[in-house]
RNA sequence: GGCCCCAUCGUCUAUCGGCUAGGACACGAGCUUUUCAUGCUUGGUAGAGGAGUUCGACUCUCCUUGGGGCUGCCA
């Protein structure tokens, strides 16, 4: 156990970008890393966005990456007596001042300010940007309590790392700023300055920080394109950070072992689609068999999970052992599978046009049949064989393309043998010989 | 404008003064003698520019250029 404790401080506005739930994976792995303690607050002080449902939705997301935290939700708004009861005392010994102020939207009203020093340099050693110094002279003062009487970030901010006893604050780049002001706060306050660990920002294709214009932005996107929270988990925390050595696929053990805030990078890190859809094959390989089933029955509608339930653990072995290394994305499961339980499906006929709408192939088809019907063992592998001899050893692509578009309607899939044996003969024959009268 | 920060393949990165600059994604070629994948083999592409320090600089210093952040009664 260590003494170390760490926040994410979402403010819930109904989403989650991905940015920051780097930075929640970044103290994630920081206090798991170290035996601290990570927590969460919500800082819920803007009333119109923090609705139940966003903060429900930020749960959601953080369960759905597993970033579990310790202690209870710290709520914002709870706290607001403490900011103000810290505003006094500023007050009190000076550092604070009222001041008539007319905001950006022409309202005009007594506001709170802080009081910077105007000699001297602030400086910090930031964990992961290292010495930063900035002369206080170039900061000026700023408001901490609205006309209206409420706290403003920079206050609530700093009372609530002070309430929750927050030793490292691990945060995005864009608060580099803030800290300077922030440190002057604790520091009037009489409370012990955390250390601190500025992230820098994902960017997009164009090099700019990644909005919502650039796609998905937000973590529930990912999830329901079908991506597995452990890809989208290491992705995330290879953008700016590595393990030392060429390991890039690692489990959440190795991750916490080997983590080090030291060793997070200064520069911004352009997002990658691509290497995430990669990552997620990655993990889709990983998965247990077993698993796969579950995935698989999830995936299908339920009169077609109903068949597939049915199945023997043979045919879901060749299945899964077929399917499995074939699949990007969960959510493609039911798509690609479809013609295994439904006579229902759907016939691409791009597929038909280029393997079936050709001289010949209906004779082709109208000949395997019969050898189909001689056969008693229904196998992958005494199916091979008897096109191979069919082919006589001059390829097989004159049978094998017809045959797939007739019994699946697509040109990608199983191995053509595996796919025939898991449909059974009795319906590969009959899609056969359907196909060939209509073709 | 002012202040702060950053800079290695297209992208994510390794390199803590010795580099024929390594890996991954993406891309190209090939093999696995049926598709699509997987797997394996293989190819090309990088140190923004300029000074300085040094026997030696991708690595250290400075300047230039380029990029980003902040400059709110937002967080």
């Amino acid at each position: 156990m260590s003494d170390i404790r760490v926040r994410f401080a979402p403010s819930p506005t109904g989403k989650v970008h991905i940015g920051n739930i780097r930075a929640a994976i970044y103290n994630w792995l920081f206090a798991r890393h170290t035996g601290g303690k990570f927590l969460l607050r919500v800082e819920d002080t803007d009333l119109e966005r923090s609705t139940p449902e966003a903060i429900q939705v930020l749960f959601e997301c953080m369960e759905w990456l597993g970033l579990d935290y310790d202690e209870e939700v710290f709520y914002q708004t709870k706290n607001v007596k403490r900011h103000l009861e810290a505003v006094e005392e500023l007050k009190r010994i000076g550092r604070a001042y009222e001041v008539e102020k007319t905001s950006r939207d022409g309202k005009t009203g007594i506001v709170t300010m802080f009081r910077m020093p105007k000699e001297g340099t602030i400086e910090f050693d930031d964990i992961v940007k290292g010495h930063m110094a900035k002369k206080a002279e170039d900061i000026q003062d700023f408001a901490i309590v609205r006309s209206d009487g409420s706290p403003i970030f920079h206050i609530a901010n700093v009372v609530d790392d002070i309430d929750q006893r927050i030793t490292h604050i691990i945060r995005g780049d864009d608060h580099v700023e803030n800290t300077f002001k922030h440190i002057e706060i604790f520091k009037a306050l009489g409370a012990p300055i955390p250390k601190y660990g500025h992230l820098s920002m994902i960017v997009n294709q164009q090099g700019k920080p990644y909005s919502k214009r650039d796609g998905a932005a937000f973590v529930g996107e990912y999830r329901e394109a079908g991506y597995l929270p452990e890809a989208l988990f290491n992705y995330l925390l290879l953008l700016g950070w590595n393990p030392g050595d060429d390991r890039e696929v690692l489990t959440k053990e190795e991750m916490i072992r080997l983590f080090e805030l030291e060793k997070v990078h200064v520069t911004a890190a352009m997002f990658d689609p691509k290497k995430l859809a990669w990552m997620n094959g990655e993990y889709i390989k990983q998965i247990p068999p077993a698993v796969f089933q579950d995935e698989i029955l999830r995936a299908l509608p339920p009169e077609q999970a109903a068949i597939a339930a049915a199945k023997s653990e043979a045919w879901w072995n060749l299945l899964i052992a077929q399917i499995q290394p074939r699949t990007k994305f969960l959510k493609d499961l039911a798509t690609s599978l479809v013609y295994f339980f439904t006579e229902d499906y759907p016939i691409d006929p791009k597929a038909v046009e280029k393997r079936l709408a050709k001289p010949g192939v209906k004779e082709i088809l109208l000949d395997l049949i019969p050898r189909f019907e001689a056969i008693a063992d229904w196998t992958a592998p005494v199916l091979e064989a008897m096109v191979k001899e069919l082919s006589q050893g001059n390829g097989m692509g004159p049978w094998v393309h017809p045959i797939r578009v007739a019994v699946s309607g697509r040109t990608e899939g199983p191995g053509l043998f595996e796919m025939l044996e898991l449909l059974g003969k009795e319906t590969t024959i009959a899609r056969l010989s359907k196909t060939a009268q209509n073709v």
